[in-house]
DNA sequence: TTTTTACCTGACAACGTTGTCTAAGATGAG
DNA sequence: CTCATCTTAGACAACGTTGTCAGGTAAAAA
């Protein structure tokens, strides 16, 4: 690290010694606080005297609301906040699930509390639990899905949650999946169309609900066309693509190897990929991904891939939410005005709904390639 | 949209009437509201009954602290959180930026909003005043670079700032950042060395100080060798991978196309790889990338690029930043306990610092294609 | 026993803001 | 000119919490 102090020392980061708040501002003004407040807010019934006072004051101590004391006080009570829960930013999905989440907050002026669970269920914990004591308006979410429920359920956190992609069990939220195992069904009839009877699995981790999904999505097509699944070709709770790498070298290696590769996520897929360029097997074995993913179609083969909609499914997601929100505020839901409504109208206490997003399987190269 | 209603109207939605206070957890237990405070913030001096008390009544009526509230009144008043506003998620370079200060921020125990500019100075304004009025500890920007710098002094936001990847002109503020020029440099070299002479320049949008100095470097590069930049290779603000795209297949239609592309970003190296992989040019044209990105070592060819490491740049910019905060909190900073410290200790109103981070030319095969 | 000390506990004010209410002045009608 | 009405301004309390301080009780010292 190189570490270039700027030189001129009147550079030197300032810092103001007290932020200045309304009472200041009224003083120097020479009015009351309630007034500034009314100049602020941008009230009416304000004498043009008194607002030009107040503007001039406030410029002058560069005073700045505080909108959480504002907030504190307020009769709505919202902090126009929500949380945002993904696995991993790096990963394309979650970035793009991120990227939806992001339009809707920012059409909606809302901000947005970001954490990244990494994979880890004390991380995701302790997110949840920063979120609802800065009490964020509401919470999108991919649930890593371990066994404690009770961090999801609404009367704990204190606001309304909606899952993304996956859905923990014995929660009742709303949510926005993709159909996981018909989608690996779908992937899967596509490979044996093309004649394809051995065919290998890379899963990602067990216990997550799309994991097992995309699994037995793969186990119902095998057994549709009355074949078993062999355990030899099935590699499950792969954490990364240097695991599926791995993976996949060894299926290669078998003496009775597949024909074509099944990985149930981005990321297994590159791994897999990785393996069969690199023993130059890419052109002579089949790939398919659950998940597309930025360059799939400039690899060589360029992959075949169920194409998920992630952003929309974020976009989706806040969107839902807010209905969720506006419903439990008791803001007004007359039943002939939401013509224009991207979403259903929510109803306060309305039942938890399921919104499926359709996938797409697109048909590139890697799957043309013959058993 | 699919929308499935969950049969079970007992799976509705349930919204608590209202939260519990301190002061109802106080009453249920019979004791003061200050007691209340005490055992929630695990103070000393309670006595074990009123603990069991009040933890009881507390989860009884499921209360849960409100940190805002608290805030308010403690005397750090710190929010414990921090803002973040990069350019856009579904960029690698943002994303990695974005996780190294997600990890830090975690590790401190600090929440993050995050925004994305996405281009636009109305959008990046709004998200720094969104920061502002909420009363963030501190901010880490990727600035877009415009004019209004008064969005970005500390006076005016009223917290310490850090700028990555780019520093906004007449702005005094820490910096972490890669050295563009001699990064641009150093591929040029690189592609010279190979005999390289004709070499067309792909620039992002000229707003942006990294596209300034990538440029800068590639003219550099040009005039070491006592050789013009030719206008009709250079394509300059681009916007995108698909303006890189239409830039590359312009190039190729000259009478006197250039031997090699350097791209000066990984989108716009997408876009060219794109249409030099349509016009099956890929292994005749060099092709260069400022910016790792995620398959580059997986195409064919392998692209060569300038790696920095955004990751790190993230997370070291968020070290400086808590650096700047404790300091201005008048914390400790003994001149002698940094040693296990990653970040020189930064004094109360310190000078700004620059912060570089070093670059890395990774050679692969695209840049292997002689002149 | 009385005095000192330590330890707990609660009353109160305050953080920065806004909702409510009342008062004062201005305006208009009769 | 009087009375009703409207407009504008400020006093006050409250949001949920914590810092300060004083009071009370029990244990330790005299």
């Amino acid at each position: 690290m190189t570490t270039l102090s700027s030189s001129n020392s009147a550079d030197s980061v300032s810092r103001p010694a007290r932020r200045s708040t309304m009472r200041d501002v009224a003083s120097l003004a020479g009015v009351s606080v309630k007034s500034v407040s009314r100049v602020i807010n941008e009230e009416k019934g304000v004498s043009e005297d008194v607002r030009r006072r107040v503007t001039r004051a406030a410029e002058q101590l560069q005073y700045s609301p505080d909108f959480t004391a504002s907030n504190l006080r307020r009769s709505d009570r919202r902090t126009s906040s929500i949380g945002l829960l993904v696995e991993d930013v790096l990963n394309e999905f979650s970035a793009s699930v991120n990227a939806g989440v992001a339009q809707a907050a920012a059409e909606r002026g809302v901000v947005v509390l970001t954490a990244f669970s990494t994979g880890d269920p004390a991380r995701e914990r302790e997110a949840v639990r920063a979120f609802s004591v800065r009490r964020v308006d509401g919470l999108v979410a991919i649930p890593l899905g371990g066994d404690d429920s009770s961090v999801w359920t609404q009367r704990d956190f204190g606001a309304p949650v909606v899952f993304v992609d996956r859905s923990p069990k014995g929660v009742v939220a709303d949510c926005v999946l993709t159909n996981n195992r018909e989608g690996a069904r779908e992937l899967m009839t596509h490979l044996m169309d093309r004649g394809h009877r051995k065919i290998a699995f890379l899963g990602g981790i067990n216990r997550l609900e799309t994991a097992q999904e995309r699994y037995a999505g793969y186990v119902d097509a095998l057994s549709g066309q009355g074949l078993p699944t062999k355990a030899s070709w099935v590699k499950r709770d792969l954490r990364d693509a240097d695991a599926a790498r791995d993976a996949v070298e060894q299926l290669l290696s078998l003496d009775d190897p597949p024909t074509a590769i099944f990985a149930a996520q981005n990321l297994l897929c590159m791994g897999a990929f990785r393996a069969l360029a690199s023993a130059e097997r890419q052109h002579s074995l089949a790939l398919v991904s659950f998940d597309d993913f930025a360059l799939a179609d400039l690899l060589d083969p360029a992959v075949t891939v169920i194409a998920q909609d992630p952003r929309r499914m974020g976009y989706l997601a806040a969107q839902v939410l807010f209905e969720r929100m506006d419903a439990g505020a008791g803001a007004p839901s007359a039943p002939g005005n939401d013509t224009a409504s991207t979403v259903d109208r929510v109803q306060r206490d309305a039942p938890a709904m399921v919104h499926e997003i359709p996938f797409r399987l697109v048909v590139r190269e890697s799957s043309l390639i013959d058993a």
